[in-house]
RNA sequence: UGCCUUAUGGUGUAACGGUAGCACAAACGACUCUGAAUCGUUUUGUCUAGGUUCAAAUCCUAGUAAGGCAGCCA
């Protein structure tokens, strides 16, 4: 690798680290401490990733600390496969980068919002208490019904007024596991008037006889996210809890419930900011499931997903993920950030950091006819152009080789520039060679070229310096390693798949992968999973976790920039 | 006829009352043993209408448009 991981430059500022930086100059914080709270009923995406990045970011630019932490508050949709993916998903991330503010409990665990169960329910106790909350026995229907939406005000509850002694008689009733599910809830007393409707007294625990992942059969009630939340952030001495737009409106729910009890001081503050949206990709969790479990792809993290794993096993490293995440800013703006963006990112960083190799992804035979049968030699072929320290590697060359199907034209268009009848073009490392012939099969394809070399065009020779316009890889025949490599493109042919209430099933991209059978050098044998290569003029390769040495599978992570592909769809 | 939020080139963002800048994309050119990379040049922008001010993308008012909110999900 050349230039290794290059520091993280710094953020830019953006208004969410303006006020972290704000509150250190006032000292209304001493020490910045953040959290990411993944709720663990699913596999973390791209979008995780911008949160991440800025959470774990400003732990690490203001010198605090962030906590992972599982909001896991509803056991019917929570489990450890996603407690475990989730780890391993955020160590990659931010793994060389700020790993040293990354926070876990003592024992090297997560903290989880169910270990703050029973101080939740001694919170719940001192709500009741203080007249602030009660035992209501409405049904979820009648709950709905009764708080009206929107644009109608809601209604108070009958139950609202019950006296202290009996709300709190019923909450230990629940507690205790004597209703069913559903049979009553704890309820916050704010105003069932409010115009925000999550102040119309929410709901603040409900009754769920399930088994937790993390708290087994220890509870039967479960408290609320609004409800949780807020209070785990004040139990873990969260500074700035920063989540997406969609929680807006509940801040003032976050800030009342803080202020109603005895928490501690300072207490945390709640700022959004704009989840990610990305061109020719779904985000949402549970669009993503949706894919997974009808088949359209392989799995979560099948490398056409936007998942942390999938882009992981897809070859995008956590630096270029890190640096996207850096460029698209934080905002309240809710935007379309384009794929193109994250495409960049992604080639800047393999860019610097990928060996050169030569492969052929379609054949084309070529046979160098004044070169004796048998021929063979090996040619110096530099591993990367930006940093010479690198070194060469030899590559075999011999009278039969494979050339890039794309790079023949019998009738070539304008500007073409690569091999045509009669034309000369460099083999990359190697001689300059014209193609004297072209040989067909019977169908009229092509079968193979027949071209002479010009012997003393070699680096370093006699005529090495000719002025050829179009330089090609190649691959020796008998050389070759037969390799599968799996192209991947978009998912999605629109840009936005469920614009215009478009159900994305059907803008599915059917080329979104393509297997062959690529000829490569045989350098790529001991091609290891953490490395990274460029095919010259091709693309970018990383070993799939299921190659073996006896069937090795690359994946493309990302094309070239292809100008000519460009230019050609012109004419 | 509710509440909250947002609006700067094609896209994403910066400018904190004083020169509208950056990145991606696009176009053109240089270089090139990768039609890559690199380098250079260029195109395109403050939602609308009023107001305050010597001066407004920025402050005020009104409008328009977009997003979010009516789970015992998070």
């Amino acid at each position: 690798m050349t230039t290794p991981d290059s520091p993280d430059a710094p953020a830019p500022s953006d208004f969410i680290r303006d006020i972290v930086a704000a509150d250190l100059a006032s000292g209304a914080c001493q020490r910045v401490v953040t959290r990411f709270p993944p709720e663990p009923n699913g596999y973390l995406h791209i979008g995780h990733a911008k949160s991440i990045c800025l959470n774990f970011g400003i732990a690490k630019e203001f010198g605090g600390v962030c906590h992972l932490r599982m909001d896991d508050t509803n056991p019917a949709k929570e489990d450890v496969e996603y407690v475990d993916s989730i780890i391993a998903d955020v160590r990659w991330l931010i793994a060389d980068w700020a790993d040293d503010v990354l926070r876990f409990k003592e024992d090297a665990e997560p903290f989880y919002a169910s270990d703050y169960f029973g101080q939740l329910y001694a919170y719940a106790l001192t709500l009741i208490h203080e007249g602030k909350a009660y035992v209501c026995d409405l049904t979820a229907e009648q709950t709905d019904e009764y708080r009206g939406a929107p644009d109608r005000p809601g209604r108070p509850s009958p139950f609202r007024d019950r006296s202290v002694e009996e709300n709190l008689h019923l909450f230990h009733e629940m507690r205790a596991g004597a209703f069913p599910d559903g049979a009553r809830t704890l309820r916050a007393r704010i105003d069932p008037h409010h115009p925000n409707v999550w102040l119309r007294d929410p709901v603040l625990y409900r009754i769920r006889h399930t088994a937790h992942h993390h708290t087994g059969d220890a509870w039967c009630i479960y408290p609320m996210y609004d409800y949780a939340h807020c209070l785990s952030d004040s139990i873990e001495r969260i500074t700035h809890s920063v989540c997406t737009l969609e929680f807006e409106v509940h801040r003032p729910l976050y800030n009342w419930l803080l202020e109603s009890l005895p928490v501690p001081s300072p207490r945390p503050h709640q700022h959004e900011f704009a989840r990610l949206s990305l061109s020719y990709t779904l985000m949402s969790k549970r669009k993503l499931l949706a894919l997974v479990s009808e088949g359209l792809v392989a799995g979560w993290d099948d490398p056409r997903m936007p998942t942390i794993s999938g882009l992981r096993r897809r070859g995008v490293t956590a630096a270029a993920l890190r640096h996207f995440a850096l460029h698209i800013g934080i905002t309240k703006y809710n935007g379309l950030t384009e794929v193109g963006v994250l495409e960049h990112a992604i080639r800047e960083d393999l860019n610097t950091r990928a060996q050169r190799r030569l492969g052929v992804l379609r054949p084309l035979k070529v046979v160098i006819t004044n070169l004796p049968d048998g021929h063979t030699e090996t040619v110096p072929a530099a591993n990367h152009p930006l940093d010479p320290a690198l070194g060469t590697r030899a590559v075999p060359f011999s009278r039969e080789l494979y050339i890039e199907q794309d790079d023949f034209a019998e009738v070539p268009p304008p500007k073409f520039f690569r091999l045509k009848p009669c034309g000369e073009v460099r083999l990359k490392y190697a001689y300059i060679i014209k193609c004297d012939e072209v040989v067909k099969n019977a169908d009229g394809t092509i079968a193979e070229l027949r071209c002479t070399a010009d012997l003393d065009s070699k680096t370093g020779g006699a005529t090495s310096s000719r002025k050829i316009k179009g330089t090609i890889h190649w691959v020796s025949a008998a050389h070759a390693l037969a390799a599968e490599v799996r192209l991947y493109d978009r998912l999605f042919t629109e840009a936005e798949p469920e614009a215009e209430g478009r159900d994305f099933r059907t803008c599915l991209n059917p080329h979104s992968l393509e297997v062959l059978t690529a000829q490569l050098e045989p350098a790529l044998v001991t091609a290891r999973p953490e490395e990274r290569f460029q095919l010259e003029r091709l693309a970018y390769l990383a070993l799939d976790p299921t190659s073996t040495p006896e069937r090795p599978v690359f994946n493309r992570v990302i094309t070239l920039k292809d100008t000519w592909a460009k230019e050609a769809a012109k004419s």
